[in-house]
DNA sequence: TGCCTGGATATTGGATCCAATTTACCTGTC
DNA sequence: GACAGGTAAATTGGATCCAATATCCAGGCA
């Protein structure tokens, strides 16, 4: 029912039928399309927002979206300009590393607190994502597993402002993957790495979930810092 | 001037007139004042935020306080809740923990990455603070020196994401911290941890250094927790 | 020729106005 | 007397309107 083309081609219109149902205030409709299209890359860095135009595209005024804009102000996915304008936030070496190094300390507190809770429904889970992630070759949807697979991991800590930052920097860290994901394709080494790290979460063992963890992000940190150092 | 209907602290005119004028834009200030507001207990958990008082208070007009409003949700310091309005976020011991857990995370991975970066200008500063503190009684000042003395200490970290995060978090905590403050009243443990912390710092143990931040949030947060559980 | 100035234009920031939803109260009936 | 229904008041969500500011371009002056 779905051909690849439909979810694949995710140009802003599509984006926005695709939500407009699920919310009931605009704002909050607006904010999640908005976020989702930056994420995702739909709106690629950098780039300007106009307010009038975004109001059009998703049929309301200009208000929700100035609301929408704000929220995304505050995490850090849009910048604004004082009587300027806003634009989406730009990505760079320095931000893949920030990012990396805000996630490589908060992944394995999150783990540490989940693992001993995890059941095996989420272990099944974990192990059926990583199979999907095999299959899959778009990139979008590559990250979305990549993200359920460590936030099914996290889920049980029981901290829900951790897990918040978490997902939050899972998704932020998502729009340098896809970047690199498209340039130099995925290694199979990452998951080998999810791999090794689900055993240890099975063997509950914390210690050595949480050291893989870390190196995994810091070396997907690394390589992608090289990345974009190398092209500018 | 202010009659019984207003329902907001009635220093919240002083903190408005101090600040109005460093910022360019209404939603700016409207936003810097209230999260300052609801930090610092001005606006205590769980009050309701109407915005024609707000607007009438701030001497705006409804709008900038709703763009405001957004972005402190953003922040988890206010609810939002459709077509009722917005409340100040409740504190709670589960909140508390989770906060402790999120700085037990960052603020040793923030240390870790300022602390061979520090200058002697640096650790002068944070003598000086640590030394403020034992003058300070106030806790709205007792916490923003406290805030001051980690940031100074991590503030050569480089890693502008994270180091928004870390004070993000500090302040979170504050609202904690003045509660216990006022109801349990400082005890000097805290004084001589941030004595060991900045010892350690100076010798550039980095180890150390963590093993003191660590255990400096995690007690704090079980004093805390233990607090607010007792009273329910 | 190059720089500065001034005005036109586009765009955001802020205020006001209208609609939609919720809540509280009042009334009527069981 | 209590509960259900409905209506009115209050408040938020959304749209439109106006003002303030930044950018851009043209023209004048050194």
């Amino acid at each position: 029912m779905s051909h690849p083309s439909d979810r694949q081609a995710p140009d802003l219109a599509a984006l926005i039928a695709r939500n407009r149902p699920r919310f009931r205030t605009a704002t909050e409709f607006v904010e999640a399309a908005m976020r989702e299209a930056i994420l995702e890359g739909v709106l690629p860095a950098g780039a300007p927002l106009r307010q009038e135009d975004l109001a059009a595209a998703f049929g309301v005024s200009r208000m929700p979206v100035r609301e929408a804009l704000r929220q995304l102000e505050a995490r850090a996915l849009v910048e604004f300009h004082p009587h300027r304008g806003a634009v989406v936030a730009e990505i760079s070496a320095e931000d893949s590393a920030d990012i990396g190094a805000i996630r490589a300390a908060l992944e394995p507190a999150a783990l540490r607190l989940s693992l001993l809770h995890l059941t095996t429904d989420d272990l099944a889970l974990a192990t059926e994502l990583i199979a999907e992630m095999d299959a899959e070759a778009d990139p979008g949807r590559m990250g979305e597993l990549n993200r359920r697979f460590h936030m099914t991991l996290y889920s049980r800590a029981g901290r829900p402002r951790l897990l918040a930052l978490v997902e939050q920097h899972l998704a932020a860290a998502d729009r340098y993957l896809r970047f690199q994901f498209s340039a130099l394709g995925y290694h199979p080494r990452s998951q080998d790495e999810h791999h090794a790290l689900l055993a240890a979460c099975r063997a509950g063992d914390a210690d050595a979930a949480c050291d893989i963890v870390v190196r995994h992000v810091i070396q997907a940190g690394e390589q992608l810092s090289a990345f974009l150092d190398g092209r500018g």
